[in-house]
DNA sequence: GTGAAAGCGCTAACAG
DNA sequence: CTGTTAGCGCTTTCAC
């Protein structure tokens, strides 16, 4: 391994006029850094960062937790986080945690000791928990709010007010909800505002919970949805809304003839399916860029930071999943006189 | 920050009884031991693994470089090899090479000093390139072969021949490849394989390339395959092929009505779509998780390396992306009197 | 079984 | 502008 004190040897000059050249390249003459850089580019030099770190306390790495790496919604926020992180002179650390809290609070721990700070996706840790970790470690979270924390936030309320208004513009009387895991902020917030928005809009909501964020959890879905007599549902993701569309066929029904399907993060899997899903975007990839940039303002700002709070917006994206509401999947014992908006 | 000379005062002890409590606890007391623990547990001591790989050499981290994170191939091979690492107490760098060669060469020069191994999987970097750069640090490939590397390849070449049989069986006589980005093997094992399975099968084969391993490569190939008399398609992955569908709905014709199409990979949005895509399985995820140990067992043999190689078998799942060759869809062209096998 | 001391690769005052 | 020196947190001989 070559090092600094290779290349101090070869040039004729000190190991800290090398550092300098490196760290610091105004404090050197053009003439030594000139000849140093060419020498340490001969011998394939370049600088340690675990060992600057050491002295330096920054180890220009940061931390990127998320629940589940093969979930669609999170790759175009690991991508953009780490291209962002990389335009910074960063690299990060991926880890996954399975979607278990306790693996994520080890993950922080161990992790800590070599990051300047954590990036939480999405977090399933308690608000407590997190706050008793950021001694250890700057941290950021997107789709949590924990006061004091830097922190973005993809406005899913604005899109969900959004869906529930065009399914009672289709006509849908009877919605549903299909919520997502506990802890999830996201599935708060959709729960909250989509309870708000169908009172304002007149039409019953019903919420069904928890369900696995997965096909798996909308396709066991399928049989509380089928035949109650709800006719729009708005899913916590898109995959458990092709999971539902998948079951609901699967009992003969149809979508969006039968009934009208919402998704929500705009992924890849939604945007192939046929019908079209009708979804919520979620801007993950600017929470991505976003986060990273927050965090490394708070990391270097040290004491003096002051919280930010981002808030992205998200729209509802009508596509095929989406119609009117079929008069034969109306129920007998439909309220008397809903109010019509 | 908490140090082992806090815990050392504290429990009354020297610095290197308590670094060998950690590191060679077997050194250590039993008495001494234990109370150096609880100390440390009260103290909330961590150890600093950067300070640590300074002295021992290992950092203890691996760096995972992929082509695209976005792409759904990756994620699940991420997701393993991670969980991997991490059972072996590796932490991993993920970083994302947006398909550029020369981000790759970058990224794996300033990474390879904060690693113990690299994993480069589905590369775009030259052999040369790669066999150069290995001086600098242990790696290990997925699909790609570089002699005395440890290398995990998947197999496509098994999905591939089958393919090319269920098309031919299927009445197909004039069959597409829609081939991937040069630079990866995948690319030229299923060019090859397909070559001589259609040779086998009596079947004639057209390769269309290169594409985007991307939905917009196959919606943009699509104008190419349509109206020119081949009837079954092979696709680099389950994207183009997903991409290519919707390209040939457009245009009027249906799959697997007027076309059969078959994608590589099994990804999720595959599964998903209807028609379900037939496709080729890539274990993924087993690949992850034994490129991780191949690596691992590399790093630690040191010079003593013998490099190993594993083939992971793929398999064709037939769903519903396939079916017999339309009678109106051969063209007048057809060979006079094409081997039947 | 434990302490003492040297050193991993690098940076950061402080002199000159 | 450049050299000297000390030290980051930890491991690792080598003594005792």
């Amino acid at each position: 391994m070559v090092t600094i004190r290779d290349v101090a040897q070869a040039s004729g000059v000190h190991v800290s006029t090398v550092s300098r050249t490196f760290s610091a390249p105004h404090l050197v003459s053009a003439e030594t850094r000139n000849r140093v850089l060419a020498v340490a580019e001969g011998l394939g030099y370049r600088p340690n960062r675990a060992a600057r770190a050491l002295t330096t306390g920054r180890t220009h790495n940061l931390g990127l937790i998320v629940a589940d790496i093969a979930n669609p919604f999170f790759p175009p926020l690991i991508k953009a986080a780490q291209a962002q992180a990389r335009e910074r002179d960063y690299h990060v650390f991926v880890a996954d945690t399975d979607e278990n809290p306790l693996m994520e609070q080890e993950l922080i721990e161990t992790l800590c000791k070599q990051v300047d700070g954590v990036l939480l996706c999405s977090p399933r840790l308690s608000n407590r928990v997190i706050e008793r970790l950021r001694a250890q470690v700057p941290f950021a979270v997107v789709n949590r709010r924990v006061k004091g924390l830097p922190t973005v936030l993809m406005d899913v309320g604005q899109g969900v007010r959004a869906a529930v208004e065009h399914l009672a513009d289709l006509g849908h009387r009877r919605i549903a909800l299909l919520s997502g895991p506990s802890g999830s902020w996201t599935s708060e917030e959709m729960h909250a505002t989509a309870t708000d928005a169908a009172a304002e809009a007149g039409v019953e909501l019903t919420v069904l919970r928890p369900n696995e964020p997965t096909e798996q959890g909308g396709l066991a879905a399928a049989a509380a949805v089928a035949g109650s007599g709800m006719t729009g549902v708005l899913c916590h993701n898109d995959l458990v809304a092709l999971g539902l569309i998948e079951g609901l066929r699967e009992r003969g029904l149809s979508v969006p003839g039968d009934l009208s399907v919402i998704g929500v993060d705009d992924s890849l899997p939604g945007r192939l399916n046929r019908p079209k899903l009708t979804t919520i975007t979620m801007p993950t990839a600017a929470a991505g860029r976003m986060a990273v940039d927050l965090l490394l303002a708070a990391v270097n700002a040290g004491d003096a930071a002051t919280a930010a709070l981002a808030r992205l917006e998200t729209t509802l994206i009508v596509r095929e999943s989406t119609g009117p509401a079929a008069p034969s999947a109306l129920p007998a014992r439909l309220p008397a006189s809903p109010a019509v908006r």
